[in-house]
RNA sequence: GGGCGCGUGGCGAAACUGGCAGACGCGCUAGCUUCAGGAGCUAGUGCCCGCAGGGGCUUGGAGGUUCAAAUCCUCUCGCGCCCACCA
């Protein structure tokens, strides 16, 4: 009969919540720990590739509570977002209602799998109590001209309805419902995450605990670049162009200049000449190219305006194209180009016999030839030519000489670029936070004042998918003027849902806070989040925002952390048939049918033990099945421990592998969170208790099974507590100390060392732990296996690594 | 195209700083028990040759460094992720 984890777990869930074991405040003289899930859009149903997350999360803390911390492990809901609003037009329920059941079914969910959450801190973002103060936020970012509306090319999405950031747009696909993103030029609101570019990159350094590959990537897209802008003025013309490089060394080389096809500077270039109606269709065409195809690996086009530029440093005359290959978006959208030292210059040259002009060769070289000969542009670093006063010098060196030249005669000066853009925070959507701004046609936008706040959603709203329904509910839209009192409109965009996770962990330190977001002391207290746990896939949205809005946060004076996250943890998904787990692709395992059936401890067990927790996991239904098993055989132990064989003496061999196990489990939990081997030596230990039988006294085999149990109870809590009071104890196991390993008890008197010949394992003797090498070569001479090796052979030396292996170099 | 990561039995995976590859689990095989369920217990299980003692091979592939390589270096193949005409 397997055991009754029903009962066992049921129990133990209502001990838990009824002695409020998992709460945490800031008056303790423990080390504080926040320890930190990403919080889940409520969707309903969890599965287990939801559930790995938070049983990794748990079973940290279990493991931390034991030894000694003050922890705060909390858990909200980040609730507003486009599902709710979809379930509302298809099941003509409203949104809140939706999300609210949602959450309801959740929770219960993760309350069935043991987590030990502190509830009373639960942060729910779509409520008042909390909107608020991402509307208070706002208006604070707003007086400090963080928060601004331009009119300006955004990410439309025709699914959802609505614009996007750019981190939001994944190879041109909505990151939500992958549809293609249209471009469309209007007027939205922004937060000017831009100020913050250098600080975001520079602390990237400082964020140790945090895995490389997603510092890489926030650094990628932070994407700075120095460089050097230069005007090339307009030959028989006012015009001035200004264009960004990073290769000021190849400015002698310079043979043409390109435009992107929005900028302005064309149209005007091309007024009234013959060329105008040829060269806008060249424009209309690329523009509504660049929003089909932008993906594809696009042959590059150009058209000649008929105008030429002045290269400053030359007086070289050169002629201006508008091509399909400059981004508008980025530098100042347009550019020198260099055919000779960069490969897309190249091609472009080679399609429009464009001459190319070598200005750095490879050390030892001429040059490369004739136009015609070249294939390729040379990239790399060389030694200049052609290039006046710089010929000669390494190119290197060049960049900077040539920079200064240019700053002396005041052709241009060096500048900083970014990829980072604005934050685009507007959405046209319902279920999100109201942006707390009223326009009068006599004040203009005023903010919302802070008595006034929170703007609250109406209700009286229909869904029907068309529009934006705020801006159809009329007693939301008029409004009066908080500073004339006259007619005036609401804004009717709300914003974006990273809005509301940027700061929701510094909302858990002071969840009920109604004065301010949080208070300066309780956060104070407990940021930054000690150990913060989640998928890779925020790796620039939600991590780079929330980063961003701390030192925003800091800046206004509400806390003193510049960094929200110490350390990260990124888990892997759960994959099943080959495919992640996910409702669309009909291969989840849901919570409920795992609890159903083998209980959450044997659920939390098997998810942590099949694999490490950055990696990928594979469901195996069989594997789930060997983890209920251990987990009986466990219990059988405890029940009912053999004792008919017990000895009359301690048994030191299991002695030294409980110590042994203690550390082993410890430092896999604490160092590296690889609760896979930690569990193993945990199955081991075990295999070792109860081979044939039991071992060693009756004294000690109590003690093992003591430590065995408090070993495995934060990986199955219930079963655990249920086990510890069958053991004879009245307090909960949450209250025992984590055991400590003696080091003087791992020491074996004799142990068993390889024999090579070569490098090739021959044998193994038995020795002294502390034997000699001298004394350890003879009886490995003397050992009948290795003997045969060394007849007729010379040894040539012999290498010996203490504890672990002797290997002997033989010859002839 | 650029950046990062990964590749170990039939499967999930172990292996500290270069030091006995495959711990632990799943699956499989045999036996016991009971059988009629997908239960429990014991033993075996990387591959090849051999009745066996034993031997040979083996960490995607090819080289290299070393007494010794899954681990370090070079090249190469395959897979995954991120960015992608960023001047």
């Amino acid at each position: 009969m397997p055991y009754d984890f029903k009962t066992i777990e049921k129990k133990w869930q209502e001990y838990w919540q009824e002695k409020k074991l998992f709460k945490s405040d800031e008056k303790s003289d423990k080390k504080k720990f926040y320890l930190l899930e990403m919080f889940p859009y409520p969707s309903g149903k969890l599965h287990m590739g939801h559930a790995r997350n938070y049983v990794i999360g748990d079973t940290f803390a279990r493991f931390l509570r034991m030894n000694s911390h003050n922890l705060l492990y909390p858990m909200g809901y980040d609730a507003f977002g486009l599902p709710a609003e979809n379930a509302a037009i298809k099941n003509k329920i409203h949104p809140e209602k939706w999300t609210d059941e949602c959450i309801k079914t959740m929770m219960e969910q993760q309350k069935k799998l043991g987590l030990s959450y502190d509830w009373d801190r639960l942060v729910v973002t779509s409520k008042p109590e909390y909107y608020r103060w991402n509307q208070w936020i706002f208006s604070k970012f707003y007086e400090k001209g963080l928060a601004y509306k331009k009119l300006a090319p955004t990410n439309f999405c025709p699914k959802c309805k609505t614009v996007l950031a750019n981190e939001q747009v994944i190879e041109g696909k909505c990151w939500r419902c992958e549809s293609e993103v249209e471009v469309k030029n209007l007027e939205q609101w922004f937060y000017k995450i831009t100020d913050y570019a250098e600080e975001l990159l520079a602390d990237l350094d400082g964020l140790t605990g945090w895995p490389e590959r997603v510092r890489i990537m926030q650094r990628n897209w932070i994407g700075k670049s120095e460089g050097l802008s230069v005007i090339f003025p307009v030959k028989n013309s006012a015009q001035k162009i200004e264009i960004f490089t990073t290769r000021p060394d190849t400015l002698y080389g310079v043979t043409f200049m390109t435009f992107a096809a929005e900028h302005p500077l064309v149209l005007e270039l091309i007024k009234g000449t013959e060329k105008e109606t040829e060269i806008k269709k060249f424009i209309n065409k690329i523009v509504v190219q660049k929003r089909i195809t932008r993906l594809e690996d696009k042959e590059k086009e150009g058209v000649f305006l008929g105008k030429y530029a002045v290269n400053p440093l030359t007086g070289e005359e050169i002629p201006i194209y508008v091509s399909n290959f400059v981004l508008m978006e980025y530098g100042t959208g347009a550019i020198m180009c260099v055919p000779a030292h960069d490969q897309r210059d190249f091609e472009f040259a080679k399609k429009y016999k464009i001459p190319i002009k070598e200005v750095i060769v490879a050390e030892g070289q001429r040059d490369r030839g004739t136009d015609a000969q070249l294939e390729h542009a040379y990239i790399e670093d060389g030694v200049m030519v052609n290039s006046a006063q710089f010929s000669g010098m390494n190119s290197k060196e060049a960049i900077s000489k040539i920079s200064d030249y240019v700053e002396e005669k005041k052709l241009g000066k060096r500048v900083v670029h970014y990829k980072l853009r604005d934050w685009l925070i507007s959405r046209q959507r319902y279920w999100g936070t109201p942006i707390p701004i009223i326009y009068c046609e006599k004040c203009g936008t005023v903010p919302v004042p802070e008595n006034d706040l929170p703007v609250l959603l109406p209700t009286d709203v229909k869904f029907t998918g068309e529009g934006n329904p705020l801006a159809k509910s009329e007693s939301f839209v008029k409004c009066k003027c908080p500073k004339c009192k006259g007619d005036a409109r609401r804004e009717t965009d709300t914003m974006d849902t990273f809005v509301d996770s940027s700061w929701y962990f510094e909302r858990y330190c002071d969840p009920k806070q109604n004065k301010l977001p949080f208070d300066k002391q309780k956060v104070s207290y407990w940021m930054p989040v000690n150990q913060y746990i989640g998928g890779i896939e925020h790796a620039v949205l939600h991590l780079l925002y929330s980063r961003f809005y701390t030192k925003a946060l800091r800046d206004l004076g509400l806390l003193d952390c510049g960094e929200p996250f110490s350390n990260l943890l990124c888990q892997g998904m759960v994959v099943k048939d080959g495919f992640k787990m996910s409702k669309s692709k009909g291969n989840v395992v849901s919570v409920d049918d795992m609890v159903g059936k083998y209980g959450a401890d044997t659920a939390r067990l098997f998810v942590l033990f099949a694999s490490p927790p950055e990696r990928d996991l594979d469901w195996s239904d069989e594997g789930v099945a060997g983890s209920f098993r251990f987990l009986n055989k466990v219990w059988k132990l405890v029940q009912s421990p053999k004792s008919e064989v017990q000895s009359q003496d301690i048994d030191e061999n299991l002695e030294r592998i409980k110590h042994l196990t203690i550390k082993k489990v410890t430092g896999d939990i604490r160092d590296e969170f690889h609760f896979n081997t930690a569990i193993a030596s945990i199955m081991e230990f075990y295999n070792e208790i109860a081979r044939d039988g039991g071992r060693g006294t009756r004294e000690q085999l109590k003690d093992c099974i003591k430590t065995l149990v408090i070993l495995l109870s934060p990986f199955a809590p219930h079963l655990c507590e249920e086990m510890w009071q069958i053991l004879g104890h009245s307090e909960s196991i949450l209250k025992e100390k984590w055991p400590v390993w003696d080091e003087t008890k791992l020491v074996q008197e004799k142990i068993t060392i390889a024999v090579q010949i070569n490098g090739k394992l021959r044998g193994q003797i038995e020795i002294k732990t502390d034997g000699a090498e001298k004394e350890i070569l003879e009886i490995a001479k003397s050992d009948d296996k290795i003997k045969k090796y060394l007849e007729n052979k010379k040894i040539i030396k012999t290498i010996f690594v203490p504890k672990k292996l002797l290997n002997i170099v033989v010859g002839g």
